[in-house]
DNA sequence: GACCAGGCACATC
DNA sequence: GATGTGCATGGT
């Protein structure tokens, strides 16, 4: 990754698409229920669900715990897998309501990223990037997200392996980069920027849905300009 | 109708 | 450790 110079590549994507401003929501808690709820959905799906929560009178985890299952069930129910996804976000409140404070600080151990990454990966619902989200967009920790488009944008046009390891990638860009939560944050917002930009100029990844004619390269030659 | 979307847990080998 | 499966809605 020395090769790849993960901060050029940042800073070609700043460059071309701007500061994108992640995480939509406007509380760390509501961040964090966004976090969970766009586990293997499409976002606007999970903006229909937490409307609903919103409208609902649920966004909050102390009001949650007070629920029925059915109402919460119902609120969720665009953002799909609602039964899972409500006893998820039930697991999700407990930890809240354990760990973080009024005014959204962690009770303890400020500032341990590992601690509570750890913390957070023992909550049943809760993978890597769930985790990782969490901690950067909620918390304003400096994890870096992985998700199936940054594996796939690095795999394809950046070498990595395809299958390289969720955490084998990830220390990747953590080593590589500045320790910064807001590099983090716009660099995997970016990410998601650029494989959206790259669907829609059908310029997609040979397993794309939304790629049909292309045969040409997948980057356009101003990406490949850009990281030269 | 098929296919996928900002995953995760669990079973099985 | 790798691979397969269930979970479920809504847009293209």
């Amino acid at each position: 990754m020395r090769q790849l110079q993960a901060k050029r590549i940042y800073d070609a994507l700043f460059a071309k698409f701007g500061p994108q401003k992640w995480w939509p929501g406007d509380s760390p808690w509501e961040v964090a229920v966004g976090a969970l709820l766009t586990q293997n959905t499409n976002w606007r799906n999970v903006e229909k669900a937490i409307a609903n929560l919103k409208s609902g009178e649920l966004l909050d985890p102390k009001l949650i715990m007070d629920s029925e299952n059915s109402l919460i069930e119902e609120a969720i129910r665009p953002s799909g897998y609602f039964r899972v996804k409500t006893q998820r976000l039930r697991n999700l409140c407990v930890w809240w309501l354990a760990n973080v404070d009024s005014k959204n600080r962690f009770n303890t151990h400020p500032d341990d990223l590992q601690y509570w990454r750890d913390s957070l990966l023992s909550v049943k619902g809760i993978g890597k990037e769930s985790a990782d989200s969490i901690l950067l967009y909620s918390f304003n920790l400096p994890s870096f997200v992985i998700d199936t488009y940054t594996k796939r944008i690095m795999a394809r046009h950046f070498g990595t392996p395809p299958m390289m390891k969720y955490d084998e990638l990830r220390l990747i860009f953590m080593k590589d980069l500045p320790r910064d939560p807001l590099i983090f944050n716009e660099f995997h917002a970016l990410f998601v920027r650029l494989a959206k930009e790259l669907c829609r100029k059908n310029e997609c990844l040979p397993d794309c849905p939304l790629r049909k004619l292309s045969k040409s390269p997948h980057l356009s030659p101003v990406y490949y300009t850009h990281f030269a």
